[in-house]
DNA sequence: CTGAAAGCGCTTACAG
DNA sequence: CTGAAAGCGCTTACAG
């Protein structure tokens, strides 16, 4: 490891000297000395110390990524394709900024309080954490954060939120559908596990509910579905299990109301190429039987067949937007709108067919 | 942040005795104040700053997580199922043994050394990593290491690597489709972008050729081929671009000879399903007229249909030891072998019809 | 224009 | 059994 008093040493200098031209404080150095400096610097690949930056106050240039649940569908969240494209998005940008990303398991608290508290961290970027669980993370927790895809129960949000237009993407996938002609088609969202410590008076109905992307996304499908004047009443909004194997008997039990409406928008990818699968070994053909579409348009999404008509939303600009919040912030800046939206648009594939 | 000083002062002790009960160096400490101490450490939280202890020469518990390469397949690589479960493991061990995972964007090699040596990081585990590359990197870079799926083209390994018996999996692979009929079955590999500093004497063969492990694999499918007496030529083994339109071009001019063959071996799960779904679009069924076998077994293997019979690898087994084996040699333990391949096995599914 | 010195939060060899 | 002090590599207010 060479040291900051090893290139002292080179120059003739003092630290202070060396110190001053690496964080560009030229102005109180002669332009030779700041040469011979720089060039002793570019040629030994100076890099300082991190543990000694972050004693000096300088900040530690971390941002955890926390990802608040461990796993989804059955594998590690880290695989879903969602978070791994997020985190792909942000780790490209803070490499970039030079920043650096430091994965967080989050299902504990503690141990992102521990982390955090550790590594000094400048910011954090949550990933599947609710607003309850936040609130109550935040309380002992002083960072700058930013939270993706995390639904409010007020009537504003108080902290940082990246999210997309749930209810346009909702009523984008309901106006598809309306228009090739299944003014009866069905929204199927899968239930969000409510922890003990997330009890959510206000939108409580039993011990499930659909998560509240889904809730947005219901209503946007209902308002489209209604914009000439029908109703689509609440019972075509199907809330099944987050257990794979309840899911599948929902299925089997759902088959006669699936075939009769003839289409199906669905809260998430996962679930419309589960589903056109769960059609397919049944030997009922997608979409000449039943249309399809999806949300999220993740890379599954063209890869099964038929080919996945579906709501699509832009990752890696929500994972760059998300960044650059979290960077302004750390930088000093107070933003003005705390949650911003990104849009969404319906990609036209295989699995939906006029009626 | 709470410090060291603050609990000594809470506790009427000096740092060094606090330091001392932290570190279990409690023979020299009354009980009393052991007691005293470990209470009141619990109760505030105390978490030591880590920029201290990397200066204080403790090391950093922090592991560089180096991606060898950008994009697969026209996504960032974190997006390809196969790195994200083998991280998704790292990380999970990492968090267990008190170590942290930061990830390092490897594709240049100068950003590597900054990172190893600025966060003085305890150890490095590559993936996507060429031997020629790494040897290279080495010189300069003077940290523990374990690679995953890098291929040695010396006799035995001068370095740590984690890889799977690839000639095994070819082997089964083989004997599989041989056993179900088909002794001219095809084993398709997607081939290895050369870099110029990655000139590989032995095996270059014109500009392209097939990934070192598509090399083994081949080797033991050929060899199951040959069980029997018959004779397996290399024109049997076919190289298709790494290009995806380039790709679908060459299966479209094998397409006779696929039909013929009637059965084909892949290199990876990845090419596997991409012909499914080339097949699929052209009307040809997979497995009635033609059987396909993967090798990996991604979590898409399942999500295709047919569901893809494919080579398993455990990926989260993999990752798991060679994070074990790094964390031994960080704390001081010489191996003995420097190369571990984990086993392999046939996974039956619906993808390989018996002629 | 340049440098000596204090301080960040910890560990550890050493003295008492 | 306990603590004062030096030292890790940096930054920065201050003196010259």
């Amino acid at each position: 490891m060479i040291r900051l008093q090893d290139i002292a040493d080179m120059a003739g200098v003092s630290r202070t000297t060396v110190s001053n031209v690496l964080h560009g404080n030229t102005k109180r150095v002669s332009q030779e000395t700041v040469d011979k400096i720089k060039k002793i610097l570019e040629e030994s690949g100076y890099q300082p110390n991190i543990g000694s930056m972050m004693l000096t106050g300088k900040g530690s240039r971390i941002i955890g990524f926390v990802i608040g649940y461990s796993y989804t569908h059955g594998h590690p969240s880290m695989m879903d394709p969602f978070i791994s494209a997020l985190l792909a998005s942000i780790q490209d940008q803070a490499e970039k900024a030079g920043y650096y990303i430091m994965i967080i398991g989050g299902s504990e608290e503690k141990h992102i309080l521990e982390i955090a508290s550790r590594w000094n961290v400048d910011g954090l970027i949550f990933i599947g954490y609710s607003e309850v669980r936040y609130r109550q993370l935040r309380r002992r927790l002083n960072k700058k954060a930013v939270l993706v895809d995390t639904y409010t129960l007020k009537k504003e949000y108080d902290y940082q939120n990246v999210g997309i237009d749930d209810w346009d993407g909702g009523y984008q996938m309901g106006e598809y559908l309306l228009e090739m002609g299944y003014p009866e088609a069905l929204f199927i969202g899968e239930e969000t596990r409510i922890r003990v410590n997330e009890f959510v008076p206000k939108l409580r109905s039993d011990k499930i509910f659909s998560g509240l992307c889904n809730e947005k996304r219901w209503q946007g499908f209902k308002a489209a579905m209604e914009k000439k004047g029908g109703f689509c009443s609440i019972r075509r909004f199907i809330t099944v299990s987050e257990d794979a194997q309840t899911r599948k008997r929902q299925y089997e039990r759902m088959l006669p109301q699936i075939l009769d409406a003839g289409a199906l928008g669905f809260g998430a990818d996962y679930n419309a190429i589960e589903m056109i699968n769960f059609l397919h070994d049944r030997g009922i053909r997608v979409p000449d039987q039943v249309s399809i579409v999806g949300f999220d348009d993740c890379v599954y999404a063209e890869y099964v067949r038929p080919r996945l008509t579906t709501i699509h939303q832009d990752v890696a600009e929500k994972g760059a937007v998300a960044f650059d919040r979290l960077k302004r912030m750390i930088e000093g800046e107070t933003l003005s709108e705390t949650y911003v939206f990104a849009p969404v648009k319906l990609i036209v594939r295989d699995s939906v067919k006029r009626k």
